[in-house]
RNA sequence: GCCGACAUAGCGUAAUUGGUAGCGCAACUGACUUGUAAUCAGUAGGUUGGGGGUUCGAUUCCCUCUGUCGGCACCA
């Protein structure tokens, strides 16, 4: 999908017909009155107060009809440089436009503004000569938003749209969206029964379902194989914890208001846990440590309870109850860079087994402005995120910084991908913590007989199985490799009198070599099977006859091909098995 | 949590300017015995998300709760 920000060409056309909104807008409501109206990566939006008004469905046809009436009338565009003080004195009635005016550096910049007809904005710019070029737009959505982003701001109006310079292209944008809400998780996930929800259950509060569960056993067992081989030990706890251990950790302080509420039993308060790194922590400090025995690493695949605001919630992406491909790694300081690059390693590696391409690294710091929020400590933010720069900077990996994204203990490294539908989401994380092992008071003996402090990195691959299987879902449309598919191989029998038997036999033969199989033996025309085996995106779809039987061979179908392949069963079981151990699409 | 919208059978939807709901697919029964994306006929399935109010009468109007969706804010 095309980056709109990023494109010269259509970064000033959007900017130009975000202020052609504007204009309409103020035609519409006369008291409107305007923040900012940035280019995104999918086009432009404009933040309005509209006066206690309020934007529903209705409006938004009616606003592009002014839109396009403006257009019509092809007013220029004027560029005009006025003073600081000017510009004071030109929108002393508007609050918003002294904000910004006042927040602008020293006195004497130049500020400019645009004019189209009779509307002027105060702008930056660039932009077109005339709204006349503004012909190929769409306005998409519109949502309540904080001024300034601050949630203890007043709400304005947002209008997001979106311009091209031909229709075609206006066009392919709208059916990519199209598309997109398509192969939306929530959708796959119930057209192929993948997970359900219930009221009764509770928000956030996803059930799994057999086909799910086939999913997420998959993929703990997959990664599970991956951490054993890297010297992983895995362990299970509790998903409870008393108030007092998240006192201990700061979580406490921090999240509180993001936990479920405490429980008291008998004389203790718990909560259902929100992370595991306590518990894991607590396994650590069971035994004493020498320098030889690190790093220790420690996982899980544990389930956390986050009390997400309700407007947060989404599909398996962001649930109330989710599992963490959860581990903790206590290492010296000098194991610091080493044990960090075997993490991204695994991430990469990961990433490349399913396919993911399009993601982007996240060097996330603290704000020092924050003190609230961050642990104060300078010397040790200091340490711990130079340490991180440097360790991604002796590997060949692009990443971009970002201030303020850092956990309350320490600086991370976390992936984001882009789901079909909604804001960039974190998949992995691999965070550097030179705090919690002090608060915990862990210790290893080191070379010289002295009790030192290790350093833990926390880390998960795939984030939480939900969330991951969420994306992956996304990533495929659903059309997931075999390994993974609840359903590898759907038979059909052509005829249940004659070839009943035979398809029996190849069932047996493939299920007993653990191939997940399904003979579908209803009273139905072949072609009807073949479609349903179709939208359930069944990988392979055999069909057993005459033909087959006499030959002792099997014809199968891949999904989303209309090509039929005869082979000999015994080869077909033997190709199976291969795309299985090797972890590709399909034979 | 905030702004806005929405909630009709398992799924997708229609309708009632207030007079208790149709359709398609799926399900079930029967016939058909099928060679690569929908065989035919029949049957059953709804307190129109929960609760309250207005009304002779509410699925429709109002309030409230729950859930869903688009954003905002949040995300250990």
């Amino acid at each position: 999908m095309i980056n709109i920000k990023e494109d010269e060409k259509l970064n000033i056309m959007n900017h130009s017909c975000a202020h052609l909104m504007a204009q309409a807008v103020k035609h519409l409501y006369p008291n409107a009155k305007f923040w900012v109206g940035p280019v995104i990566e999918d086009g432009f939006y404009y933040d309005i107060d509209l006066d206690g008004e309020v934007i529903t469905e209705e409006d938004l046809p009616r606003i592009e009809k002014e839109m396009k009436k403006i257009s019509k009338d092809g007013k220029r565009i004027v560029r005009h440089e006025i003073s600081k003080s000017e510009a004071l004195e030109m929108f002393k009635d508007d609050p918003y436009k002294v904000d910004l005016i006042s927040h602008m550096d020293e006195d004497n910049t130049v500020i400019s503004c645009y004019s189209q007809g009779d509307f002027t904005d105060l702008c930056r710019g660039p932009h077109l000569e005339s709204v006349k070029e503004l012909k190929y737009f769409k306005l998409l959505k519109f949502s309540g938003a904080y001024w300034k982003g601050d949630s203890k701001n007043k709400m304005l109006q947002r209008i997001y749209g979106v311009c091209f310079d031909t229709e075609e292209r206006l066009n392919d944008h709208l059916r990519e969206l199209a598309e997109r809400a398509e192969r939306d998780h929530r959708k796959i996930g119930k057209d192929l029964s993948i997970f359900m929800s219930h009221d009764l259950v509770g928000k956030g509060m996803p059930l799994w379902l057999p086909n799910g569960a086939i999913i997420r056993k998959n993929l703990e067992n997959y990664i599970y194989e991956k951490e054993q081989k890297l010297g992983y030990m895995h362990v299970y706890t509790p998903c409870v914890g008393t108030v007092d251990l998240y006192k201990t950790s700061g979580h406490w302080d921090h999240y509180k208001e993001n936990m479920f509420p405490k429980m008291q039993v008998d004389e203790e308060e718990f909560v259902l846990r929100p992370m595991n790194c306590p518990h894991h922590m607590l396994i650590y400090s069971n035994e004493l440590h020498s320098y030889r025995d690190l790093p220790i690493r420690i996982g899980e695949f544990a389930t956390d309870f986050r009390y997400e605001a309700s407007g947060a919630v989404k599909g398996l992406e962001r649930v109330r109850c989710m599992c963490q491909n959860d581990a903790h790694l206590f290492v010296t300081p000098e194991q610091i860079g080493e044990e960090f690059k075997r993490v991204v390693e695994l991430i990469l590696d990961v990433y490349k087994d399913f396919g993911i391409k399009d993601y982007k690294f996240r060097l996330s710091l603290r704000d020092p402005e924050d003190k609230e929020k961050y642990f104060d400590d300078d010397n040790m933010w200091n340490e711990a995120e130079s340490k991180l720069r440097e360790v991604l900077d002796s590997f060949d990996i692009k990443y971009y910084e970002a201030i303020g994204e850092a956990a309350f203990y320490g600086p991370k490294l976390d992936v984001e991908v882009k789901p079909a539908v909604g804001p960039e989401i974190t998949l992995s994380t691999c965070q550097l913590d030179f705090l919690l092992p002090r608060r915990f008071e862990l210790s290893y003996i080191d070379s010289e007989g002295n009790k030192k402090t290790p350093v833990v990195i926390h880390r998960a691959i795939f984030g939480t199985f939900d969330r991951f299987t969420a994306f992956i879902l996304e990533e495929t449309k659903g059309a997931l490799p075999l390994w993974l598919c609840p359903t590898e191989v759907n038979i059909i029998p052509v005829n249940n009198e004659y070839h009943l038997e035979y398809a029996k036999k190849i069932y047996k033969e493939l299920s007993d070599n653990k191939i997940r199989v399904k003979l579908d033996d209803r009273n139905e025309k072949l072609s009807y099977k073949m479609r349903e085996s179709s939208i359930k995106k069944v990988p392979l779809t055999l069909i057993l006859g005459d033909k087959e039987k006499e030959n002792g061979t099997v014809s199968f179908r891949r999904f989303g091909s209309q090509e039929t392949t005869t082979v000999k069963s015994q080869e077909f079981l033997e190709k199976v098995l291969d795309a299985k151990a090797k972890r590709i699409q399909n034979i």
